[in-house]
DNA sequence: CAGATAAGCGGACTAAAGTCCACTTGCAAA
DNA sequence: TTTGCAAGTGGACTTTAGTCCGCTTATCTG
């Protein structure tokens, strides 16, 4: 992982998102050194401990170079969550079409969705935390909130399907249920559970599986 | 509101929180001057468009002055919004303690608690959202974290009777669940979705009267 | 291969938050 | 009224996030 030599191995190659122009070889290799050295700065300090001057300056960059790549640290800790966000979308996708060929009811695949969200909101809490702190900022947002966007997709796409198998009133809004479901998710209420509460993963799993199960007979018109 | 002469109308005495010792005659003017040009500036410029070293020189104090009372911009929305939060308060108890003797169910209540703080936090998201984001710092904390305490409190108490009444289980997690229902009430998440998503108040009063509504059948173990 | 040019680079610079401390002042005891 | 002093004051100072812009260099075209 530290660098003995490190000139060759440079991750997949990025691209301009407007264009489809390749990233200049010199910038794919400062976005790595600085990926690298993000990650091991956090690893030794803790997220919070780590400015972005400290991270350049260990990459050996400018903070121009840093800044253009990652406009502030939130989207630098997303950019280190990304292959980690991606398996854990694939591997639910896995897991679904397994539940679903089994014929597990669809609110129970979204306990289960649920609970590996939890587990993964817990792995990756301090990270979370900055994207989401930097995502509430009223400039940009966007990006910042695609995690949240596609978990989104995801449980309101289960709840209209339970809907459809009749396991749940088609008068359900299901879009609101899920932001609903979903936030007490959101990195730093999690954390507060966890620390000032001292919530353990299992209870907050049981506690959504309780306001989920609930849906099964709840009333849309009260 | 505005000022023709404004000597000798001071608001309440303050005390130092560890002594009783009262707060001395010029420094309660000043905090009084602080309040009343923040509030100001806010109504002009937008929380978010006035910083503290503004609220400072309009208020014709120094910055250390002002950080003497306030240790951040949090608290001093936090003061702003004490009065609004106490009315609040005991306009609920009032209606709570009425609907008891109405003898209307507690998750009813609940509800109307709910539909209630829909709007409190409708109208005070800006300031709201100021608080919350100084809470989310590892320091201190537990002065900005008063809000969701007292909500909490309400809240799970609610439940706790729900149960004793034999609406719900009595094997549900109450605290878990208080702190559920409130999570998509924190000033953020609620500006996001009244922004982003466009969710009107009618739509999220009624969402969360969904959830609600689901744990009388609710299932606590699973 | 040579020249053009857009992408990339980096550090000086600006802005805002928050701290510090030498000076001032209200309060109360004598 | 005088006086001791804790409380209060204000602005210079430190720190950190983020911007700007002149210089450098990879890549593309001819």
């Amino acid at each position: 992982m530290t660098g003995d030599d490190e000139p060759i191995m440079l991750g997949e190659i990025h691209m301009n998102e407007d264009d489809g122009r390749v990233e200049r070889r010199d910038a794919a290799a400062n976005r790595y050194k600085i990926l690298q050295t993000a990650e091991r700065l956090f690893a030794a300090h803790g997220v919070g401990n780590v400015n972005m001057a400290d991270i350049a300056q260990a990459a050996g960059v400018g903070k121009g170079t840093l800044y253009r790549r990652f406009a502030n640290k939130g989207e630098l800790c997303l950019a280190l969550l990304d292959t980690q966000m991606a398996d854990f979308q694939n591997g639910m996708l896995a897991r679904m079409q397994q539940m679903n060929i089994a014929g597990l009811p669809k609110l129970e695949q979204l306990q289960q969705f649920m609970d590996a969200l939890v587990y993964f909101t817990d792995t990756h809490s301090p990270l979370l935390c900055e994207v989401q702190r930097e995502g509430l900022l009223p400039l940009d947002n966007t990006r910042l909130q695609l995690p949240h966007f596609w978990q989104h997709m995801t449980v309101s796409a289960l709840l209209r399907t339970a809907a459809a198998a009749g396991e749940i009133s088609p008068e359900l809004d299901t879009d609101y249920l899920a932001d609903a479901l979903l936030s007490p998710l959101k990195a730093d209420f999690f954390q507060f559970q966890k620390t000032n509460r001292g919530f353990t993963l299992e209870r907050i799993s049981a506690g959504l599986r309780t306001l989920i199960s609930g849906l099964r007979n709840a009333d849309p018109e009260s």
